[in-house]
RNA sequence: GGGCGCUUAGCUCAGUUGGUUCAGAGCGUCUGCCUUACAAGCAGAGGGUCGGGGGUUCGAAUCCCUCAGCGCCCACCA
C-alpha cells in the first residue's frame, strides 16, 4: 500500500475515534485488574471548549491512556456542572431578548426554559472533547442535576442537618445585584480600584439639628465654618451610603478628637441627626479619625452596629437600587447615586475635599462587572471547623499529594482560617433546598423542617408542639437553591452513586480515584471540599493526587479570556494541526505546575512531529524483505535500539511518576526524532533499491510498535493509524490496550550505550570535519585512528560518516584535520583542503584552554584539605581529569608539530 | 498587612542528597545541504559571571543571610 508523503490527520481521527468507541475501549467495569480511575471536572453543561478545557483534559487523557497501557482497568468518569449562576444568568438574558423577565415567570416555567437552553447547548463541550481524542467512558456521562446526582445532594443536605452542621442564620453576606443571590466568601473576586476618598462635613448639633458648640479643649482640633459653625470630617470611599448612617464613631484614645465626646452630628443632606459613638476599632491615623457607621451595608458597621446597639437602615434594593428606607434618591441605581450625591454634597458645601484612593472592590466571580454588596440576611451555612478538621491531616500528611507541593500552603492556609459557607442562593436553577417551612405569626420566629420530602417533612411537622394537625399543602418549601459545589463536592462519589448506594460494588471498586487534573484557582471552591466530602461520607481521600494545572497564556503572558479575544478557537486548532499535534503543542508548553504560554507555532512542532513518525514508517514500510543472512551491523543495532528503548522507557515512567508530562514528552520526540530516526533507521537502512534481512525487518517493525505505544498517550490517532499498519489486526484489537513490556534497563544496555555513544561521537567528528571544508555527503573519506585501538561498529561508523576505510596508525598523516573523542584522536586525511595556519590556530587555543583547566585542578589537588576531606571518589576523578587532559594537550602539540613541521 | 513561589542561553524551562568534563534541553538564530522517508527535513555551529552582594564549605546554580525585580494566594482598615 502507497502512503502519501504527508501526513492528514483529519479522517484518520475520526475513523479511529469511531472505532474506539464502536468496540467500547473506552469502558470500563470492576474486574479483577487494579483499577485505575479519573473523574473530570465537570465543564459547565452549557460551556463551550477553551484552551484550559483543552490542557486539562490533554493531561487527563494521557495519564488515562498511560494507565491502560499499562494493564490497568482504567476509568475516566466524564460529565456536566449545571453551574447555577452562570446557567441561570444565560437563560435570563436570552429570555430578556425575547422580551420575557424572569420575575414574571413562575419557578416551574423559567426552569423548563432553563431545561431547554440545557438540551440545546448541554454537553456540546463533551463532543467537543471527543474531537481532543478524549478517552472517556461516555456511557458514565453524568450531569450534577441529574436524578442520581440531585438525590445525593439532598440526601447529604438533609444528613448534614440532622448532624448539627448546617444552620440557618442572619449574617452580612456578599450579594450579587445583578444575579440578585447571596455569594459564598469564595465566590467573591478583590480588585484593586482607583478611586476617590470623600471627606463630608457631619456639623454638630443637638436632636433637633440645631447647631451646637463643642466643649472643646486648647490643642484639639475644631472645624468651624464662616458661619461659626462646627463640624466633623469624615472620609468615605461610598458617599451613597450616608443615607443608612446611624452613627458616626470616633477611637476613645483619640486625642483630637475628644471635643465630640457625647455629641450628636448631622448626617449632610439626610439631615438626620447620629449619636457620636466611641470604639477601639477606629483607626486614628486613617483620615480624620471619624468613621461614619452604616450597619446594614458593612461589615465592620454592622460589628459596630450590634455592641452599639444601633439601628439598621437598610438603604438598597436587591438589585442594587436605592430602597425606600432612605430618604433621598429612592430607585436609583447604586452607582448612579455616588455620581449624583456628590454633586449634592459639593453643591450644599458639605464636601471638604477629595483624594484620590486605590481601594479594593469585591467583584462577583461569575458577573465580574458586578460589584458585591454586604447584606445583611437570612441564609442556610455549612459549619466548616468539623470539615476543616477532617480534611487537612490527609494533605499533611501526604496521603493526598499535591503537584506542585507548594498548594499544600495554600490549601493549610485556608483550612486553618475557615469561615462557615453560605450555601444557599436565591436561583431557582439548581437542586432546591428541601426545606419546609411553617406557618408562622407575623412577629413569631420562623419554624422549619428538613426532609428529603414533602411527606417525610410533614411527619416531621406534626410531632412539632402545635402542628399536629397540619396538613401538606400548609408547607411552603424554601423557594432558595444550593450552591454549585455542594454538589460538585460530592462528584467522586454521585459519579459511583455512593451516597444513595453506599458500599455498592463501583464505588468500592473505584474510590478512591487516582488522579486530579484541576486549575489552582478552584482549590477552595471544589478540591478541598471534596476531600472534606470524601472523609466525612466514605472516611477515605476522594484521590490520591491532585495535578494543578498552569493558567493558559498568551505569548505576551496575558491570560487568556473571552473579553481579550486572545484564546485560538480549539476546534480550529484541531482541524488546521490535527488533535495530535494540538495535543503536543499544549503539552509542550506545560512544565509541570507553571503556567503555560501558548504559541501556535507549538501546534505546527506537533504536526511536524507526526508527520516525522508518518514518513519515519513510511520508510520502514517500503523496504523489501529478502531471504538474505542479516548483516553483523544490523544486529548491533538492533542491540543498541532494544536498550536505547529500555533506557528510555525506564526514564519516560520517572517522569511521568512525578507528573513532569512536558519532560516525559521531549524525551519521547528525542528517542523517535533522534535516536530512532536519526541514528537507528540510517544504521540499517538498504542502499538504494536494495532489499533488506527479514530479520531486521521484522525486528525494526516491532520496536516500531513499541515506539508508538510509548507515544500513544500523547498522540493517540496516529499511533493507533500506524498500529493497524504494522500487521495484521484484528477486529477491535487496538493499541490503547496492547501493554508495552520491556525489561528494566541492565548492565549490558548500559555498555551497549557508551560503546554507541563513542561510534556516534567519531561520525559526528567525521562530519564536522566535512562541514568545516564543505565536503559533500556521498564523498568518501578515510579516518585515521592514531595510535588507538581497534574500533568496534566499524561497518556502522564507515556508512554514517560516509568513510572508504579506517586506518590504525602511528602517526598521522600529512594534512589531516584532527579531532578528538575522550583522549583519543583521529584524523580524517584532506590532502591540500587543509588550511594549516588555521588548523594550528585552533589546536594552539585547546591547548592553552585545557593548560588552563589543568592548572585549576592541579591547584585543588595541592589543597591538602581538599585531599582530606573530599570523598576518594571526588579526589580520584580529579587526578583522571588531569592526566586527561595531559594527553590530550600531548597529542594536540603533536598536530601542532606536525602542522608546523 | 500576612503567607508562598520565582529569577539559569534571545524565548520557554530542566538541573535529584552540595562533588562524574556541569553549566543542560527544546524552540529560535547562524552556516552548509532539495543526500531517493520526511525542506513540516538533514548535518554542523554559536550563545549563559546561574538576578546583585555577602557568608558557610576542600568544593556552591545547589545551603544560609541580605538587597532588587516579578508573580500568586489570603486579609474588614473606612
Amino acid at each position: 500500500m502507497e502512503l502519501a508523503s504527508k501526513y492528514s490527520p483529519t479522517e484518520v481521527e475520526s475513523k479511529w475515534y469511531q472505532y474506539w468507541l464502536d468496540h467500547k475501549l473506552f469502558s470500563s467495569r470492576p474486574d479483577g485488574r487494579e483499577p485505575y480511575t479519573i473523574v473530570i471536572p465537570p465543564p459547565n453543561v452549557t460551556g463551550v471548549l477553551h484552551m484550559g478545557h483543552m490542557l486539562n483534559n490533554t493531561i487527563q487523557d494521557i495519564l488515562v491512556r498511560k494507565a491502560r497501557l499499562d494493564g490497568k482497568n482504567a476509568c475516566w468518569v466524564p460529565g456536566t456542572d449545571h453551574a447555577s449562576i452562570a446557567t441561570e444568568a444565560k437563560v435570563v438574558n436570552k429570555l430578556a431578548a425575547q422580551g420575557i423577565r424572569k420575575r414574571d415567570l413562575t419557578r416551574e416555567q423559567f426552569l423548563e426554559h432553563a431545561w431547554d437552553w440545557t438540551h440545546e447547548h448541554g454537553g456540546i463541550i463533551l463532543k467537543q472533547l471527543r474531537r481532543l481524542g478524549a478517552s472517556c467512558d461516555w456511557d458514565r456521562t453524568a450531569f450534577t442535576m441529574d436524578d442520581v446526582r440531585s438525590e445525593s445532594v439532598l440526601k447529604v443536605f438533609v444528613d448534614l442537618y440532622n448532624k448539627g452542621l448546617i444552620y440557618r442564620g442572619l449574617r452580612m453576606v456578599n450579594w450579587d445585584p445583578k444575579a440578585q443571590t447571596v455569594l459564598s466568601t469564595e465566590e467573591v473576586i478583590y480588585r484593586d480600584e482607583k478611586s476617590h476618598l470623600f471627606h463630608l462635613k457631619y456639623y454638630v448639633a443637638d436632636a433637633d439639628t440645631n447647631p451646637v458648640k463643642p466643649t472643646g479643649e486648647e490643642g484639639e482640633v475644631l472645624h468651624q465654618d464662616a458661619d461659626g459653625r462646627y463640624y466633623a470630617v469624615v472620609a468615605t470611599t461610598r458617599p451613597e451610603t450616608i443615607m443608612g448612617d446611624t452613627a458616626m464613631c470616633i477611637n476613645p484614645k483619640d486625642p483630637k478628637n475628644q471635643w465630640l465626646r457625647g455629641h450628636k452630628v448631622i448626617v449632610p443632606l439626610v439631615n438626620r441627626v447620629i449619636p457620636v459613638i466611641e470604639d477601639r476599632y477606629v483607626d486614628i491615623e486613617f483620615g480624620t479619625g471619624c468613621l461614619k457607621v452604616t450597619p446594614a451595608h458593612d461589615v465592620n458597621d454592622y460589628a459596630l452596629g450590634k455592641t452599639h446597639n444601633l439601628e439598621t437602615i437598610d438603604i438598597f434594593n436587591p438589585d442594587g437600587t436605592i430602597s425606600d428606607q432612605s430618604p433621598l434618591y429612592v430607585g436609583m441605581d447604586r452607582m448612579d447615586v455616588r455620581k449624583q450625591i456628590v454633586e449634592d454634597l459639593k453643591a450644599a458645601g458639605l464636601v471638604e475635599k477629595i483624594e484620590d484612593y486605590d481601594n479594593k472592590v469585591g467583584y462577583s466571580e461569575r458577573n465580574q462587572d458586578t460589584a458585591v454588596e454586604p447584606r445583611l440576611c437570612k441564609q442556610w451555612f455549612l459549619s466548616m471547623k468539623h470539615f476543616a478538621d477532617i480534611a487537612l491531616p490527609p494533605v499533611l500528611e501526604g496521603k493526598i499529594k499535591f503537584y506542585p507541593t507548594k498548594y499544600v500552603n495554600t490549601y493549610r492556609n485556608w483550612m486553618e482560617n475557615i469561615q462557615d459557607w453560605c450555601i444557599s442562593r436565591q436561583l431557582w436553577w439548581g437542586h432546591r433546598i428541601p426545606a419546609y417551612f411553617l406557618p408562622t405569626a407575623e412577629e413569631e420566629e420562623e419554624k422549619f423542617v428538613v426532609a428529603l420530602t414533602p411527606e417525610e417533612a410533614l411527619q416531621k411537622a406534626r410531632q412539632i408542639k402545635g402542628y399536629e394537625h397540619i396538613t401538606i399543602d400548609q408547607l411552603r418549601r424554601d423557594e432558595d437553591a444550593l450552591d454549585t459545589w455542594f454538589s460538585s463536592w460530592l462528584w467522586p462519589i454521585s459519579l459511583f452513586d455512593g451516597i444513595n448506594k453506599p458500599g455498592n460494588e463501583e464505588i468500592k471498586y473505584y474510590y478512591p480515584t487516582n488522579d486530579l487534573v484541576t486549575a489552582p484557582d478552584i482549590i477552595f471552591f471544589w478540591v478541598a471540599r471534596m476531600i472534606m466530602a470524601g472523609e466525612e461520607y466514605l472516611g477515605d481521600v476522594p484521590f490520591r493526587n491532585v495535578y494543578f494545572t498552569g493558567v493558559v497564556r498568551d505569548e505576551l503572558g496575558r491570560k487568556m479570556s473571552k473579553s481579550l479575544g486572545n484564546s485560538p478557537d480549539p476546534i480550529g486548532l484541531i482541524e488546521k494541526y490535527g488533535a495530535d499535534g494540538v495535543r503536543m503543542g499544549m503539552l509542550l508548553a506545560a512544565p509541570a505546575g507553571n503556567d503555560i504560554l501558548f504559541k501556535e507555532d507549538l501546534c505546527q512542532q506537533g504536526a511536524a512531529f507526526c508527520n516525522k513518525i508518518w514518513n519515519a514508517f513510511r520508510l520502514v514500510q517500503g523496504w523489501q524483505p529478502a531471504d538474505i543472512e542479516q548483516p553483523e551491523s544490523n544486529r548491533q543495532a538492533i542491540s543498541w535500539m532494544k536498550a536505547v528503548l529500555r533506557t528510555e522507557v525506564a526514564d519516560i515512567n520517572r517522569q511521568y511518576s512525578q507528573y513532569r508530562l512536558n519532560e516525559a514528552l521531549m524525551s519521547i520526540f528525542k528517542l523517535f526524532t533522534d535516536e530512532f530516526s536519526g541514528w537507528y533507521l540510517e544504521m540499517i537502512k538498504p542502499a538504494y533499491q536494495q532489499p533488506i534481512d527479514c530479520q531486521t525487518l521484522s525486528e525494526t517493525l516491532a520496536i516500531f510498535e513499541d515506539l508508538m505505544k510509548v507515544i500513544h498517550p500523547f498522540m493517540p490517532f496516529i499511533t493507533e493509524e500506524l498500529y493497524q499498519h504494522i500487521a495484521e489486526r484484528k477486529p477491535g484489537e487496538s493499541i490503547m490496550v496492547s501493554p508495552l513490556t520491556l525489561d528494566a534497563p541492565g548492565e549490558a544496555d548500559r555498555q551497549l550505550l557508551e560503546q554507541f555513544d563513542q561510534a556516534k561521537q567519531i561520525i559526528s567528528g567525521v562530519r564536522a570535519v566535512r562541514q568545516s571544508k564543505n565536503i559533500a555527503q556521498r564523498e568518501p573519506l578515510t579516518l585515521e585512528v592514531v595510535k588507538g585501538q581497534e574500533l568496534s561498529l566499524t561497518t556502522i561508523i564507515q556508512k554514517m560518516a560516509g568513510l572508504s576505510a579506517i586506518q590504525y596508525v602511528e602517526k598521522k598523516s600529512e594534512g589531516t584535520q584532527a579531532f578528538l573523542v575522550g583522549t583519543q584522536e583521529y584524523a580524517v586525511p584532506l590532502g591540500n583542503l587543509i588550511d594549516t595556519e588555521a588548523e594550528a590556530q585552533k589546536a594552539e587555543a585547546e591547548i592553552k584552554r585545557l593548560q588552563g583547566f589543568m592548572a585549576g585542578i592541579e591547584k585543588k589537588l595541592q589543597n591538602e584539605r581538599f585531599v582530606q576531606n573530599a570523598p576518594a571518589q571526588v579526589v580520584e576523578l580529579e587526578r583522571k581529569k588531569v592526566a586527561d587532559a595531559q594527553s590530550k594537550i600531548a597529542a594536540l602539540q603533536e598536530t601542532l608539530r606536525a602542522l608546523k613541521g
